[in-house]
DNA sequence: ACCTGAACACCGTTCAAGT
DNA sequence: ACCTGAACACCGTTCAAGT
């Protein structure tokens, strides 16, 4: 039912899943859907719940450490299997049961890694925040590569480039498609340093 | 031209941003608009470009952790002024005038803060996008307060609260509108924190 | 140069009607 | 219970025509 409609927006776009589009798909009538699911609102929870369902949680462990980080490279994976769901994810806050159960396993994860239950909320909010960044990060330098416009990007006038000194001095560096993987971990060492230094100032403040 | 535009997306959101909603407020024909601008989708991007432009960039002052902060206060006030230029921000990579002068000013925050340019552009990124993700947190939040549905949010069955108890656990947190800027704020305190422990490895390295 | 009217190919959604 | 057809109020966009 809504794994046709998730296909669907991974290949075509979110912009493009339609209720009359998903009928034709499924051999229906548009009208049909309105059994099936309540709204076009619906729809897309119902497809951001059933992608987040697939997000791969990792059982604890022994290192704190790893398990962020475990679970940051399966967000990763997710986003990267179904590109539509992070433009969902960052747009509405989902309250459905997979992301109950997700919440609950990352709040779960911070507990452990010993932060009471009040900080562990604000920094289950940060690292979600992160995460998603991070994704939309990835799917934006995907799109730039496809993006014809981006071959000319880096490439200022000299006159602006004598406005944008810092700018011009960057753009051999701004070209996308480098190592996404890289920044990706780069990213991840800088969140999980920081919580590194969180938990040593919380520590030494009990 | 474009301000119209921006202040129908600000006030109704971006969805209801129309060719024709825009055409009758300034009284005149749809197609009228074809003269002044290519597409809906330069329209997007002359909104988003329009709304980067009022960002307000301080001037380099003595403590560069300052600076970083004053832009990310900057960030935010523009943020909450223009909450629909938020949601375009992450959607789409801009490559506007207004956004090669914040891209030059940011990149050269980082390089006088004393990263050489290739590690400044990777910052910047992440600086970019992380704060982002803090103004998307923001523009979440007073969604969520505003959304009907939040009340019952934090109240699970007790079903539930068994099969997720870090999540029932934490529920009394996860009511929103809690204090957006003190977030902000530690959000931001993060991020600096985390620079400066980059700055400090990058100089013990060289 | 700038605007208009009519038209085309799409949307989400409702509602009465079919089996 | 599930599906259909016709209709309504919207979209972005094109194109020939007006001043």
């Amino acid at each position: 039912v809504l794994a046709a409609a998730l296909a669907i927006a991974d290949e075509a776009g979110l912009e493009q899943l339609s209720f009359r589009r998903l009928a034709s798909r499924l051999g229906v009538t548009p009208m049909a859907l309105y059994r099936h699911v309540e709204d076009k609102d619906a729809l897309l929870e119902g497809i951001g719940d059933l992608a987040l369902a697939r997000l791969e949680l990792t059982a604890p462990t022994g290192d704190w450490r790893e398990q962020p980080r475990a679970t940051a490279r399966s967000f990763r994976a997710l986003a990267l299997a179904h590109p539509a769901a992070v433009r969902l994810f960052v747009s509405r806050p989902l309250f459905t049961p997979a992301a109950q159960r997700t919440a609950d396993a990352v709040l779960g994860l911070l507990r452990r890694a010993g932060f009471p239950p009040e900080r562990a909320v604000l920094h289950y909010r940060q690292l979600v925040r992160f995460l998603l960044a991070l994704a939309v990060l990835e799917a934006e330098r995907r799109d730039a590569v496809a993006d014809p416009r981006g071959a000319g990007r880096a490439a200022l006038s000299p006159l602006l480039a004598e406005q944008l000194p810092y700018l011009a001095e960057a753009a051999p560096y701004l070209a996308p498609g480098e190592d996404a993987e890289a920044a990706f971990e780069a990213g991840l060492d800088f969140l999980i340093a920081g919580f590194e230094r969180l938990l040593a100032v919380g520590a030494a403040r009990s």
